[in-house]
DNA sequence: CTAGATGCAAACACTTTGCACCCTG
DNA sequence: CAGGGTGCAAAGTGTTTGCATCTAG
């Protein structure tokens, strides 16, 4: 996931927003290419953070709202955490696991390894006659630099 | 999971409770009861009026006290959801897969199906360096029911 | 008796909403 | 220059907490 990548990803993101009726105001420019740019799946105060700097008037509101929009969209992934408030994913909008650090607070998508879970999940959806939608898979533990520090 | 079971796993929280000093109140046993008695995965606020009829003066501080208690001492599963508030599995404290219907809002353990899961959680924590802890594994969609109906 | 539990209400954290003003297209 | 967007503050959720009162052991 390199710089061009993430730039086309961007381009396409808000062309479809200008696309669909919407305005690509500075605000909403910076939250989508802040929420493209990082691989860390930030919150929306983090997202909002981020942004201040350069666009110190945007509130937490259209921060909100801008995610909302997007959601409705099928561009992010929701990752909602009872406490710890909501991460969201704006690179890969599709179910897939996520590696949850409980030290540091970081969020990580495996390189590999979840390949079996399609498979795992029709396997559920068959026996269990539900028609599945949707999928979410986390997995709580110790980072690699948190392990080695504690 | 028949009557009997659910009593013995009853007595043994709470037991356990007693064991630890904790006092056996009637609202405690009584939300005790009722969250091993169900499979339905209730909330805090469903537990709360299944119990009020037999003990009005509880309140929902109370049960979310107890859940509290029992989710310190490992006995109960929580799966949380960012808007649709808590659930609770008080019959298998251990991390295993959940069917969600996105149109009853029922909760249910699959029968089986969920085989390769601890396998999977294992190559993922390899490959990428986790300590992994606990994980959970959600599939959304529709119950054989609603799928039916709708 | 006396710690621990209860119940009430206030406090909380995160998110959503209403509305007057603003600015993109 | 019109309709969508923004920012503020107020309202909503689900959950937690402080504290006086009560009660199980």
């Amino acid at each position: 996931m390199h710089d061009a990548a993430n730039t086309s990803r961007l381009d396409a993101l808000l062309a479809g927003l200008k696309a669909s009726g919407h305005r690509l105001t500075p605000q909403r420019v910076a939250i989508v290419r802040e929420l493209v740019s990082r691989a860390d799946h930030p919150s929306v105060e983090q997202l909002h953070a981020a942004i201040l700097p350069d666009y110190p008037t945007t509130s937490l509101a259209t921060v909100y709202k801008t995610i909302h929009l997007l959601k409705e969209r099928g561009e992010v992934l929701e990752l909602g955490f009872g406490e710890l408030g909501s991460r969201y994913d704006g690179r890969r909008p599709e179910p897939h696991p996520h590696l949850i650090c409980t030290a540091c607070g970081g969020i990580t998508d495996p390189d590999e390894g979840g390949e079996g879970l399609s498979e795992m999940v029709r396997q559920l959806a068959a026996q269990s006659g539900f028609d599945v939608k949707a999928h979410r898979f986390d997995l709580f533990g110790l980072c690699a630099r948190c392990r080695d520090k504690g």
